[in-house]
DNA sequence: CTGAAAGCGCTTACAG
DNA sequence: CTGAAAGCGCTTACAG
């Protein structure tokens, strides 16, 4: 139905091989059919059938992002689809197409990643790290498949991941606080399982000792985020201790409740009590006063991973575990320098 | 380099026919052949190329999506990546895949609804409505492409779109508030020219006329919004006019300022003042107290959208243009019955 | 019931 | 400089 590489030769009255070289700009072509064969292109609106391209060169120039597609998850977990729109702004710059998958198993079906590699769908695979089980690392390292997994894997492996450095970011919001003369400092994170949260107070903790200083564990508190939570545990330990000087907020929902809860205290901001918080997004930026953060470039994140894949496809060699993206502080109201 | 259908039949001592006609359930094939085929398809471990089958078969079993993938876009428009996700599940049950594309465009290149066609990647396309200009809309509909439109499309034409009934939730917001007996009511909505908002308003001025009403022109305010202009403007409004019993809030955004705005009054909500939004998120959630909303489903928009699109391949006559996907109303405790 | 052959729309050695 | 032919991994009339 659509014009094929067939039409043009025809109309231009040479071969399809000649029309392929032209278009590829391989082979050496007399600039008289080159002229030719283009105007020809122009005249019947011809576009190759990149499906047929790929095909014939055994390449597919599309990459899969593995990751959970439940209902409300770009509400849930925004940070994921900006990690997504990052891999596919790269993608798109090489010439790379990005298709969707959920990571959510199936009854009867193989692992989502397994069937990804499988398909033949695509030359490389981007992972949320949640979809990673013992199984399919092991599949994926057998199979020796292209993949970059998005936030380092549990496991001790062969796979190559990137991720950004939480330790370094809860240490630059300590180093922050410490800088600015507060001394008093609590730190609110997600239930001690969580990885992200431990990895957070792992770099606070180094920040102290760095500053010849020591972060007492009854000023570590960890909750099941949610607003609430953090509004009323903020004023318990506000009214039981005075002395604190500043709070560190994991995550931007403890953040939201820590915030409400010194507004409850009718505390000032930044004089009385300070805080800091972790990411730009969802809620830092309609937290009264605007609170100072260590952003996450979650789009730079994608980025990188992106482009760490398709280095990879070209070079099977290279093994890429790293992190990428360094935290950066940006400066809200939420805390003063010079005490 | 992996396994194909041709050492399937090496294997198994038959003809690749065969073998995929085995594989599709087509034709007639002796049980025993059946039998020894498909152990040799496990053994192997085979899977099909799924990039040979739907070459062979002329359709690609793939559907393009094209928003807007600006950086940040995850953050600011999370309802567009909930609908793409809804559209993601839906294709899935169908076994199609889902593609990204970006809708900005860029020097030199065709529009990417055009070339998103051209490609031959897709068996159609799912169309965020402001990437649709009269250029495009032309060429989707000259080029006959199976395409769904999200959002109804400004121009009058023939393409296939969806959306929800924005009038329809206006109207089912204000109906809440007239049976819960407030009468002085005030809508704070985007600035006069966006869609949405003026959609809405017009559901507002339905319901009000349904009940024999009228909303006072002065009791229309559209601001550009943003969270201090709604606080802002909330307390000169209720502060000049204490008459006023409930507020309707065009967005998220504006709900959250509105609902500043009645806590530095002092004011009691339901009590003093009443107030409703649109979409549970992304701020309706972490509200106090928690907003009733109309609630517009998303992802079930998309899935809608993702649904109609390959009715629509199946029938290419369909010309499927509508509303989908009703607002429903979610009771929270910042309105109250029985005034 | 089974298989040889043409075809999907391209690319790429290879021959001339 | 140009083109015929094989091939990418399948499907699908068609013949037997």
């Amino acid at each position: 139905m659509s014009v094929t590489i067939k039409d043009v030769a025809n109309e231009a009255g040479v071969s399809i091989s000649t029309v392929s070289k032209i278009i590829n700009g391989k082979g050496s072509i007399s600039q008289d059919t080159i002229n030719r064969v283009q105007e020809t292109i122009r005249k019947l609106n011809y576009t190759p059938n990149s499906r047929a391209v790929s095909f014939a060169k055994q390449n597919t120039k599309n990459i899969i992002f593995l990751t959970s597609m439940k209902k409300n998850e770009p509400y849930l977990n925004p940070h994921m689809f900006e990690i997504m729109d990052g891999s596919y702004i790269a993608l798109s710059d090489l010439d790379y197409t990005l298709s969707l998958m959920d990571i959510s198993m199936k009854d009867g079906q193989e692992s989502p990643v397994i069937q990804a590699i499988q398909s033949g769908c695509a030359d490389g695979i981007l992972v949320h790290g949640s979809a990673v089980t013992e199984e399919t690392a092991k599949y994926i390292i057998d199979s020796n498949f292209p993949h970059v997994i998005i936030g380092s894997p549990s496991m001790d492996n062969q796979l190559c991941w990137i991720d950004t450095n939480h330790v370094l970011a809860g240490q630059c919001a300590a180093e922050h606080l410490l800088e600015c003369g507060y001394m008093n400092i609590v730190f609110i994170g997600e239930k001690r399982t969580d990885f992200i949260s431990n990895q957070r107070l792992k770099g606070v903790k180094k920040a102290f000792i760095n500053h010849g200083l020591h972060l007492k564990a009854e000023n570590i508190y960890s909750i099941s985020s949610n607003i609430s939570n953090a509004r009323s545990l903020t004023k318990e330990i506000l009214t039981d201790n005075p002395k604190i000087q500043a709070i560190i907020c994991e995550n931007n929902t403890i953040a939201f409740g820590v915030s409400a809860g010194i507004l409850d205290l009718k505390l000032d901001v930044p004089n009385d009590i300070a805080f800091i918080t972790f990411d730009s997004y969802p809620y830092a930026n309609i937290i009264e006063p605007k609170p100072t953060v260590v952003d996450i470039d979650m789009f730079d994140l994608g980025f990188q991973a992106a482009q760490t894949l398709i280095r990879k496809i070209d070079n099977p060699l290279l093994l890429a575990q790293g992190y990428s993206t360094l935290p950066i502080l940006k400066q809200g109201l939420t805390t003063k320098k010079g005490l």
